[in-house]
DNA sequence: ATCACTTACGGGTGACGTAAAAATC
DNA sequence: GATTTTTACGTCACCCGTAAGTGAT
């Protein structure tokens, strides 16, 4: 049998065309690569190399050689990565969510349900999430709407609801207590987080017009809208979950657009099901249908 | 990287269950494999078997493993035979013969066009023949009719016609000197070469009630022919070969049937139409159309 | 006691780097 | 002279076998 390193070695000096530049790549030195094609040769009983004194080039069937050893190598990648995704699927559960409220409220709750497990959390788009799903990436991922694969579990998890927050002094504190709409505040400038999930698409859709203030840490925005009088986004998960001191002094409002609430579908590979039995069936108990 | 040696010990220990069986069929020691399992679990950086203290099993990552395994071993095995027979394609030409006839005949006529190459000669079925051609075992073939592949260059390249050779006191050749048919003969003795190729279907159809006297070298079959009053055989090629002292004191007489002229094509892989062309050329000259 | 696996230790193969030579540009 | 390949030589890594130890049947 031809080990790995021969393969490797052939097909560093077909993609660097001399051995001294394949040498460098491969960070061995360039003496050692002329040996490993001069092994390669013998091993095979074939002549892969047309030689002058000062030149080597590939001959024909040392073409096929390196072609047919890049697939080899590459199955080898391929074996490397899968056994360790394979095992890491053993002991982890990534959930993929489409929005920070469902991840804030869900991932604690997962990882206290499977307290062996790893549970990495992850939040993407929506489309990558149904893709991560199919690819094995991630265990479970949690979507705003339900999707229909012939493969795929899916259940209600639950809706949230976004709120306007603003100081009693602001118009539509005084004037619209009961409720108001994106397009009423199309325009005005908002204090939010930076990374919102799906709620981006909506604010795009709904309230193109306004200026978004981001901030990334979240303490530091909390600090930084109870101190401002600017406008600023919640929901009742970020309210449920951070306490009823979490935005005092100011005034909720909801928002009356039907696209203010969201309705999250928790999903998983049917062939999963086993092992998600119990988040699910928590899930069931929990939201009924 | 994953040395293939690796791969082989884990292939082996998958397959015969215990270090020390497997260690017998590597012929290694055992503790030479109890080693390369961990270090192959040390390089994945996965744990592939389950271990007692006297006893160990692959775990479902090892299986995994040693499924995908085997199936880089098997590719590697592929690549070598895959590079050594395009090698060897190039330095060699396999012709493949339908009958004894053209092979004979054209077998020192190749070699000698072609010096520089090793030429190989075989004879087999019919149909195996069409296979060699497109599994690339054979660079040519000779068949007894024009194959209608879309790949394949043909050209007629001869014809080979039976006769019936027998003694002058032979009733055959004291009442039928113009001909006789495969059905006069039929029931007849015959004296024969052990390997005739597409002649041997024209005598189990024909002539089902013969029987047939083999004798696999043909210098000694011309002896037993010359000193016996059997009935045998003989084609005009072989006649020609052979010169005119080949069945000397024997008559020959044509058979009259069809099937008795037996009509030749060289057939080759479009793709090789340039390293043969010599040859092609060569028989369109030699056999006009 | 035997079997199966692991650990420990010493040895030899072979892959590597450095150095030098030959040839080409 | 710079570049590229091959050969020569010494070194070191590492893979192996033997021997010894542990635990299970």
């Amino acid at each position: 049998m031809i080990e790995i390193y021969l393969l490797e070695h052939l097909t560093a000096f077909r993609q660097y065309g001399t051995l001294s530049e394949a040498a460098k790549h491969l960070h061995i030195s360039q003496p050692a690569l002329s040996r490993s094609m001069q092994k390669l040769e013998e091993v095979l009983d074939v002549k892969l190399f047309e030689r002058s004194k000062n030149r080597i080039g590939l001959s024909a069937a040392g073409l096929l050689a390196a072609d047919l050893a890049g697939r080899i190598l590459q199955s080898e990648e391929e074996m490397i990565t899968a056994v360790r995704n394979y095992d890491r699927s053993l002991h982890t559960i990534s959930v993929g969510y489409c929005a920070p409220g469902p991840m804030m409220a869900f991932s604690p709750q997962i990882t206290s349900r499977y307290s062996g497990m790893m549970i990495s959390s992850e939040m993407d788009e929506e489309e990558a999430l149904v893709h991560g799903l199919i690819s094995r990436k991630y265990q479970m991922i949690i979507l705003s709407y339900r999707p229909q694969q012939e493969n795929f579990l899916s259940i209600p998890c639950g809706t949230e609801s976004l709120f306007l927050s603003v100081i009693p002094a602001h118009p539509a504190a005084v004037y619209e207590k009961t409720g108001v709409s994106f397009h009423d505040m199309n325009g005005e400038t908002f204090l939010m987080a930076a990374d919102v999930g799906i709620w981006e698409k909506i604010k795009a859709e709904k309230m193109p017009d306004s200026r978004l203030i981001r901030q990334k840490d979240l303490d530091l925005l909390k600090e930084v809208v109870n101190s401002s009088s600017l406008a600023a986004f919640a929901t009742d998960i970020s309210l449920r979950l951070n306490g009823p001191d979490y935005r005092a002094g100011r005034i909720m409002i909801p928002f009356t657009d039907p696209e203010a609430t969201v309705h999250y579908y928790c999903v998983c590979l049917k062939e999963n099901e086993d092992r998600l039995n119990d988040w699910f069936s928590f899930l069931r108990n929990q939201i009924p249908q």
